[in-house]
DNA sequence: TCGATGTATCATTATGCGCTGATGTATGGG
DNA sequence: CCCATACATCAGCGCATAATGATACATCGA
């Protein structure tokens, strides 16, 4: 939506935060901060499924937050950038000061629902 | 998922991140950044439909990126913080960087697929 | 009080997208 | 060549949630 003037430009940003905005892929993230891991290693990390894995982290590359190098059978990920950690880090900083009560930010349930705010 | 030893505070962070991964939120925290606004006025510069745009600030609301004085009839919403901005200021900086290529980020779909699913 | 304006909520619809099991592709060892 | 390992992709399912029109609620003016 949003036919403002500089359309793509929004939505791309948007896309960039949705890169963020998943628990999987944030714990990838979160997982990449110390340093490049093979897939297998993020699998373990995370106990997601291996294709789950695969398929964030393809998203996560398509959105330039991660690179991958190929070593023989192995694909070692890493941050693309330090501002991707700086992006969590300020996020959590931020989630410490501001946003300590956030609900389920389903928007239309805030109302009738019981156990809420 | 991600059952690892403190899940809620990655789910809370992609919770917070998720506010900022929607072009509609986008566009009205970036309105936002210029200073207060009433609803009326962000219905107008974003072109969205009102609910729509009550909607998204309830959900920014709650997850604590907006902050709200009503004044009469009016409710003028502003950020809640300052790191907000820096928050955008940062994504937007990543993506004139390393971000430049961002695709669709619809993780099944990368290999030239037209349609969709 | 009545009507106009400003905002929030409801119900509905539609779809984006995350998860899973199965399968494809490449590398390395015997 | 055959098999095991490592990773990527496919097809299907189910759910969360964004957009919309209708409507409720509050405030202001006449």
């Amino acid at each position: 939506m949003l036919m403002t003037a500089a359309p793509d430009a929004v939505e791309l940003q948007a896309k960039l935060f949705r890169g963020l905005a998943d628990p999987s892929r944030l714990g990838i993230l979160q997982a990449l901060r110390d340093g490049p891991l093979a897939v297998g290693e993020i699998v373990r990390v995370t106990r997601m499924k291996q294709p789950n894995v695969s398929n964030h982290l393809a998203c996560l590359r398509d959105c330039g937050l991660v690179t991958v190098e190929a070593k023989g059978r192995y694909a070692y990920y890493r941050l693309s950038d330090e501002r991707v950690g700086a992006l969590l880090q300020l996020g959590d900083e931020l989630l410490a000061d501001v946003a300590r009560g956030i609900y389920e930010c389903t928007r239309y349930e805030r109302a009738g629902n019981s156990g809420h705010g």
